[in-house]
RNA sequence: GCCGAUGUAGCUCAGCUGGCUAGAGCAGCUGAUUUGUAAUCAGCAGGUCGUGGGUUCGAGUCCCUCCAUCGGCUCCA
């Protein structure tokens, strides 16, 4: 073994250390300043530990809190500081699992009879905070699988030996810091006296193994820095993220609302939110008869046989709205779930040639699904709802172009709205679950390389997710976070042999015989209520121009000036620009600040001096104040404005 | 559905360890004011304290049921 190994780092710069030399060693050869900051490093692509000694030549990567490996490696020692705290305050707790998330940590246990609250979070914090400060190293040790077990079976945690019992002898390590121990695989800041801030953020429980069938585990999620400040600009950004839920939003400008009344997860829309939806439905109608698209209209409920037929029926009929009995005996309809059992039968109803293919169906479908109670979120997962659905249906020649054109619609649609920051998802059947699928396995695949060539050759930066299909067919999802950054599905796009078959789909080829179409489903939307959901956190309730309820809020200083008011708003009609006249008695700082408040891009004060002069005086939302201006400036103004949104998507 | 938390006027909230007719601000209504770029002043009205039960001389406050909401889990055609 030579007594130097050169060391590459990430700029093509080459150390040369003595063997042995740790990550921790070439930070501090490379600078003091890096060395204090260091959280964690990979070895030739492999997560290392700053205290590893390395003994052979390779590339070293050192991470600080600010790279993402960092992150996972300072809140992943942050949770085996969180189970020493537990371990201390709850004796007999049992560990289970406790890995970082994107944006923290979380141990889940098993507290026995005493159920942990949230008052005694703080408590905990405490703890870790006092246990950091102690600068304990973090060594990660081998062990065999038996002397694993017999730790465990003697500690009486039989999760960990679960856990254990599937893995390989010879792989297994634990990691020790002060006198707390766990089964561990590495990548630990090194030593806990680095962390500097912990938050316990909330408790919740959660399934052993995500499992609903296994025993539900207590789950303290938490979050922690190496600065009090990042915890505190952290939580800053929290409660900014709060003031953007479309919950809240959706209350305060008047969009949706719900009533116990009516039903939970049945939303009410209002009639600005109804205007606004109708707008959005009005863009993508427009978008799809450009492409091809024809419409249709579907009733809301179908014979149960229809979905029999499906094959929903035999999936998810036992939880869903059962069906509506009719005074005929044995006669039973279900509210509709999903639109494609009627655009099948809207398929059968004609004789198609291979020339008439493909045939794009489409349809802003309301549909009904009972979802669990405890799964419902404002607008983002409802009981009822409106899917901006279409299937296509074609030869198979003709799938590609097909899915091309669909994902091209459905960036269009996301560009249009300003959603730049999705994620694109193929979502795959699980080979280990069979049952939860429907058709043969050889269409299955084929789907599959389907979705993924198109997804290859439209350059989308994707990821395939298993277990995520539907159970009919593979999806290619898109993914928009919340305000929160929780992950929503958007656009979908679906390739289905299963339906065709099922409906008995054909169309006559070029050589005289009966084929099988394939289909395709999707909702560049997803559906409007959670679309319109996404839409409010992502713009916090300032929608663009072209969509926003009301676009101009003519405000009259006094009531004298109410009649200039009623003509500049009827001018603005004309133009087809949404205005609306605040004519109460009331201050105009009181006007400016409610139309501040509801987020109308535009204000108008209407005085003396507007009236003599027949101009407007234009202010911005946000306090621009633009001055006086004609009339059919201002409108030209609005006009341009509201162009230049649909001019940046329609040319992208 | 499961775990935990919450539920007082249209909205945001106060109401200590159970004790007289449950409070405030905003919104609403009435009146005064006729206003120039983020809240004019005064008065009035508004709640069977989510629901149903229980404990108690007495419950907004304690216990149970159900409903809804919030954070997760599971699910998501």
């Amino acid at each position: 073994m030579s007594s130097v190994i050169d060391i590459r780092l990430p700029d093509g710069a080459v150390k040369q250390m003595p063997t042995g030399s740790t990550p921790f060693d070439v930070a501090k050869e490379i600078s003091e300043g890096l060395a204090r900051v260091v959280v964690s490093a990979s070895y030739n692509g492999e997560v290392v530990e700053t205290k590893t000694p390395l003994n052979e030549n390779g590339d070293l990567v050192l991470y600080t809190f600010n790279d993402n490996e960092g992150k996972k490696a300072f809140w992943h020692s942050s949770a085996h500081l969180l189970a020493q705290a537990l371990e201390q305050l709850y004796p007999g707790i049992k560990l289970t699992i406790g890995p970082a998330i994107d944006n923290g940590f979380y141990y889940d246990v098993d507290s026995g009879e005493h159920t942990i609250t949230e008052k005694e979070l703080v408590t905990i914090e405490k703890r870790m905070l006092e246990l950091a400060r102690g600068k304990h190293e973090f060594t990660m040790r081998s062990a065999t699988k038996a002397d694993a077990l017999s730790f465990y079976h003697n500690a009486g945690n039989e999760y960990k030996t679960e856990l254990i019992e599937d893995l390989e002898d010879g792989t297994i390590t634990f990691c020790d810091h002060d006198d707390f121990t766990d089964l561990c695989r590495g990548g630990h800041v090194p030593n806990t006296g680095i962390i500097k801030a912990v938050k316990l953020t909330n408790i919740a429980g959660a399934y052993w193994r995500g499992d609903e069938n296994n025993k539900q585990l207590t789950r303290i999620y938490g979050v922690s820095f190496p600065k009090q400040k990042l915890l505190t600009e952290h939580l800053e950004l929290l409660e900014e993220a709060k003031k953007r839920d479309h919950r809240k939003l959706g209350a305060e400008l008047g969009l949706f609302t719900f009533s116990q009344k009516v039903g939970q997860g049945l939303p009410l829309w209002l009639p600005k939110g109804a205007a606004l939806r109708e707008r959005l439905e009005q863009f993508l109608r427009k978008a799809q008869t450009k492409a091809g698209y024809e419409q249709v209209v579907t009733p809301h409920i179908g014979q149960k046989e229809l979905y029999v037929t499906s094959g929903h029926y035999e999936k998810y009929g036992a939880d869903s709205f059962q069906p509506i009995h009719t005074p005929a005996d044995g006669e039973e309809f279900l509210l509709k779930p999903m639109n494609c059992p009627h655009h099948c039968e809207i398929y059968n109803a004609s004789p198609w040639s291979y020339r008439d293919l493909p045939i794009r169906l489409a349809e802003f479908g309301t549909v009904y699904r009972y979802e669990q109670s405890g799964e419902l979120h404002g607008l983002t997962r409802v009981r009822g709802f409106t899917q901006d659905d279409a299937h296509i249906f074609c030869t198979p020649e003709q799938l590609n172009d097909e899915f091309m054109g669909v994902i091209d619609l459905v960036l269009y649609v996301f560009n249009a709205l300003g959603f730049k920051d999705f994620k694109t998802q193929v979502s795959v059947r699980d080979p280990e679950k069979p049952e939860k699928y429907i058709g043969d396995t050889i269409l299955w695949e084929k789907a599959e390389q389907a979705i993924i060539a198109a997804a290859e050759q439209k350059g989308l930066d994707y990821v395939i997710e298993t277990g995520e299909a539907a159970f009919y067919g593979p999806k290619l999802d898109f993914m928009v976070k919340d305000a929160l950054g929780r992950s929503w599905q958007l656009g979908t796009i679906q390739v289905d042999y299963n339906l065709p078959e099922r409906f008995d789909l054909s169309y006559k080829g070029n050589d005289n015989e009966m084929h099988r179409p394939v289909m395709i489903h999707r909702a560049p939307f997803g559906s409007m209520e959670r679309f319109v959901a996404i839409l409010i956190e992502h713009t916090g309730g300032n929608f663009p121009l072209w969509l926003t309820p009301t676009q101009v809020q003519l405000l009259c200083v006094s009531e004298k000036h109410e009649k200039y008011a009623q003509k500049v708003s009827e001018f603005l009609e004309n133009n087809e620009i949404r205005a609306l006249v605040d004519n109460r008695n009331e201050t105009i700082g009181k006007k400016i600040r409610e139309a501040e408040m509801s987020k109308v891009p535009f204000m108008v004060i209407i005085g003396e001096q507007e009236a003599a002069q027949q101009t407007v005086s234009v202010r911005q939302h946000g306090g621009n104040d633009l001055g006086d201006m004609p009339l059919e400036d201002f409108a030209n103004l609005i006009k341009r404005q509201a162009a230049d949104e649909i001019e940046t998507f329609t040319t992208n």
